[in-house]
DNA sequence: ACTGGTTGATTAATCCTTTAATCACAACCG
DNA sequence: CGGTTGTGATTAAAGGATTAATCAACCAGT
């Protein structure tokens, strides 16, 4: 039994309507009606109630929050912290903007697309042909983009980081520690992010060797395993688990880490910092992208115009894993 | 524009009630009908509209999720690991059920929890006095805890894993591998988990060294070294990240894993397997705490009394940071 | 004094669904 | 045949907020 507006009404004496313009800087209200309004309300420990709000408005003050998954998991959050960072964040976010925040399952049908209760979407890497996009775009529901999208409505935002710049920096980093053949794993996607980083990797590497995780694998060990038994003497991999995939893989072929192979991986997770040996990592910074994303998103939905921003920087943090010691020229061929 | 109960009642020339019957099986309806209606609604792509619905029943078909933090942070999500697997498993759990599920910011203010438009909540290691409980209980809102509560209401389930047990079997594995002082260091938590575990701890050993992390310090670095220079000879942690922080306390004291220290901790994480030495954890299988929790919640929203199942089993997975090597009896007393 | 414009408030409709109350009709019983 | 019971449907109210349309009062201008 909330007060209602009607309550606040009797007890300032004015009409629900006035109320409502009070409280809400709407329509004509008089200075000091406004003040009784709010001290009415304030004392009844008044809150519009959201469904009735949602109901006229046809507004409900909650963004939704999806991940897409192209493996068998309900959810592709193989244990990452880039994820838990991610949800934090757009959370609170979300939160600071006067949003609630719910958190979609991968799988949903299209008619829980079509059902779906909220104000505005938050999508994670959506793939080609992502069967939400229509949907909400017929709906008029706004499309924030985490991940370069593959086709871009009015009134939809995308934020990224800079993939081609971050990769081409890892590619780097593995040739001036004498890589001489860099292989790349990725995930089973067709977003943009992964294609993005292949192609630059293509770009820069002459004999190029890729390979993508097994469904049943989210660690990528097997994945690893191949393209180290095919000879690559650095693997960079686009997934949180490959560092841990790789060491394992490496370890069961008797490769030494960094002496016979070189190891890199995106991720969010600390105790890359602790493995032995330490892991070089490539960090994108998922909360500060995800938190604009949430911004433009609610901005969009204030009536600004949407916005774009992609180039969102990232940053390589270099360890063992990948740091020759110092060698002389004979060893640097013998690699 | 999508299609409402009267473009179905009119699609299947019948009156609104008798559609709302039809589709949720309440009321008079006869066979016939009820698929003409069926078929109308299917053929239209209705989907009750969630606010009209919520307007009227009072139900917003939305769980909540809270987690109370004590330190400075908007979110306590030191640990990582179990916090992701228990929101994936809480959300995918609820979408079964029916619900959705929104993640609330730790800083709810009265009002807030006031205004919150949920069916019911869990709360995630309850803290004594927490300022939602009695709002919740006025409300009516029935409350699913994970964690065992400081008080239980007549509509209110709660679910936890033996901690005692899981301390117990912790602590005489320490001492199995001959740990002399056993320190233990906690969170800020003023929740009853905290406190069972030091409890079972006090009563196992002689003399307790017990310590809590930093607020700035998730990892617990500082706390290690402060326990480590007091003396102990094993460390037992509460937080995921104790297990990081304590080994680079005894690296920075110049004190060997598990040589001259002994490390386990309370973790998800699977990287504790590929750290220098690899980590002793004790799983508490967050998914499966929180999965019962959410369905204990969406039983009593269906009218069945509410549950509580204490006692969940734990998981210790012995590595070697708490691996003594094997020793003669000699170096056992040295140790 | 009449008109026109401004201000500040109210009235009433609307959003969509659920459900208690009601009604029409047929069958059955005494 | 009048009265009761049961079935299958409809009518109308309710739930809480927003907002277009309306109204009353006042002031300024001619």
């Amino acid at each position: 039994m909330p007060a209602t507006i009607f309550d606040v009404a009797r007890a300032a004496e004015v009409s629900t309507a006035t109320v409502s313009n009070a409280l809400n800087g709407t329509g004509r209200v008089s200075e000091a009606t406004r003040r009784r309004v709010r001290e009415a309300a304030e004392r009844l420990g008044y809150r519009p109630n959201v469904a009735g709000r949602a109901l006229r408005t046809g507004r409900t003050g909650m963004l939704a929050l999806g991940v897409t998954t192209y493996g068998p998991h309900e959810w592709n959050f193989s244990e990452v912290a880039f994820y838990t960072q991610l949800i934090t964040a757009a959370t609170a976010t979300a939160h600071r903007h006067g949003y609630a925040l719910t958190i979609l399952p991968a799988t949903l049908t299209e008619p829980e697309w079509q059902a779906l209760a909220v104000d505005g979407v938050i999508l994670l890497d959506s793939p080609q042909d992502d069967p939400a996009i229509p949907i909400l775009r017929d709906r008029g529901i706004p499309i924030a983009f985490d991940g370069r999208p593959w086709s871009l409505g009015p009134r939809d935002s995308w934020v990224d980081n800079d993939h081609a710049a971050a990769t081409e920096q890892v590619i780097r980093h593995l040739r001036d520690q004498n890589a001489t053949r860099i292989a790349l794993v990725t995930a089973y996607g067709t977003d943009l992010w992964t294609r993005t980083c292949a192609e630059t990797y293509r770009a820069l590497v002459p004999d190029p060797l890729i390979d993508a995780i097994d469904a049943d694998d989210p660690e990528g060990r097997a994945a690893a395993e191949r393209v180290l038994r095919a000879g690559a003497d650095a693997v960079y991999g686009l997934i949180d688990g490959l560092g841990r995939g790789a060491l394992a893989a490496a370890r069961d072929l008797g490769l030494r880490v960094p002496d016979d192979v070189l190891i890199a991986t995106c991720s969010e997770d600390p105790s890359y910092a602790w493995t032995a040996p330490p892991v070089t990592t490539l960090s994108l910074f998922p909360t500060d992208t995800v938190a604009l994303a949430v911004t433009a998103l609610a901005d969009t939905l204030s009536g600004f115009p949407a916005s774009v921003h992609p180039g969102l920087p990232t940053r390589l943090t270099v360890r063992e894993s990948s740091s020759r010691r110092e060698t002389g020229p004979a060893e640097k061929t013998g690699g």
